[in-house]
DNA sequence: AAAAACTATGTGCAAATGCATATTCTTTTC
DNA sequence: GAAAAGAATATGCATTTGCACATAGTTTTT
């Protein structure tokens, strides 16, 4: 049937749809929120325990699949203000997680390694992180993970700035 | 063809996959927070021009579509810390944006209410918040945004605590 | 090749945040 | 029905955050 799609703004409708036509259940803003907050609070015992917090935790987590980024780009990667993850890195470099490195061709930018403790650090989240993951996927079946990640690869594309 | 599927770890496979295996480009919560990221950037201007922050705006938005509902639920639909939050409805009925009114049933309780002032507040932030929600879902047709919501709506069953 | 514009990172500072706990009330237990 | 346990909200305090700007270096312009 022709039921109204809430999720569909651009079509020959005249008037905007305001958030209550919608229905906070259906706005995808609010349900990545929320399901996000969950995954969060999730890790957070287990990130207190290694003295992580969210950006530290981010940046280890991109560090272990991406060599010697610019500080600007895990930045980006890891949704932090760069000033913010300065100072994450200071902290993360003091624990012995992360090294900095001048970068060879560029004297004003720094490149990013993680160190062996680093990488065992996150090795010991990651169980939990995967843990998070499989809960919020729990009785979606592989066809619709599949539909949905590359759902989220499409969103992501729309809205990035940076090519990465 | 039977290509592994990075989004199931439940299956007959031995060892738990590693993050470069499922790939950051492929981690559902990576991309998650990147999306939202752009989400909140975008608001951040005009939410800034209203005097809002994150929890006040999530707070105004809740109110607009949920009538006097106690604190302790609206810092579950705000994905807030119950703290943060009361300092946030300070600062919003020091604006005139919401009200206080003690529940009639249990003392200890406070139900909350949208003035005037902030549903106009919300309404012309609403504007921005519809404009960031279709630019992520451009390109993406009625059927496949369809389909993405009612996933996030089972993500959001599987994780929640509470019954709201 | 000097000036201007831009880029990468760090820092001062005020504000926001989160944890632990206080306070006040309600519900359960014995 | 008193005591204990639990719940709703607020607050003290240390930490984190974000904005604006500083600093140092690079690229573009003229």
């Amino acid at each position: 049937m022709d039921r109204p799609d809430p999720t569909n703004h651009g079509g020959a409708r005249q008037a905007p749809p305001t958030l209550a036509e919608i229905g906070l259940a259906a706005y995808a803003p609010y349900l990545m929120n929320r399901i996000m907050g969950r995954y969060n609070a999730d890790l957070r015992e287990d990130m207190a325990a290694l003295g992580l917090t969210t950006p530290k935790m981010r940046a280890l987590a991109v560090l272990s699949v991406t060599d010697g980024p610019l500080i600007r780009d895990l930045a980006v990667y890891t949704v932090t203000e760069q000033s913010t993850l300065s100072r994450a890195l200071d902290q993360l470099a003091a624990d012995g997680f992360v090294q900095r490195e001048p970068d060879p061709d560029d004297s004003r930018a720094t490149r990013l390694y993680l160190t062996p403790a680093g990488r065992t650090a996150f090795e010991t989240l990651w169980p939990t992180m995967l843990a998070a993951h499989d809960h919020m996927f729990r009785g979606i079946d592989a066809g619709e993970r599949r539909a949905f990640v590359a759902t989220l690869q499409k969103m992501l594309k729309n809205v990035r700035r940076h090519e990465i």
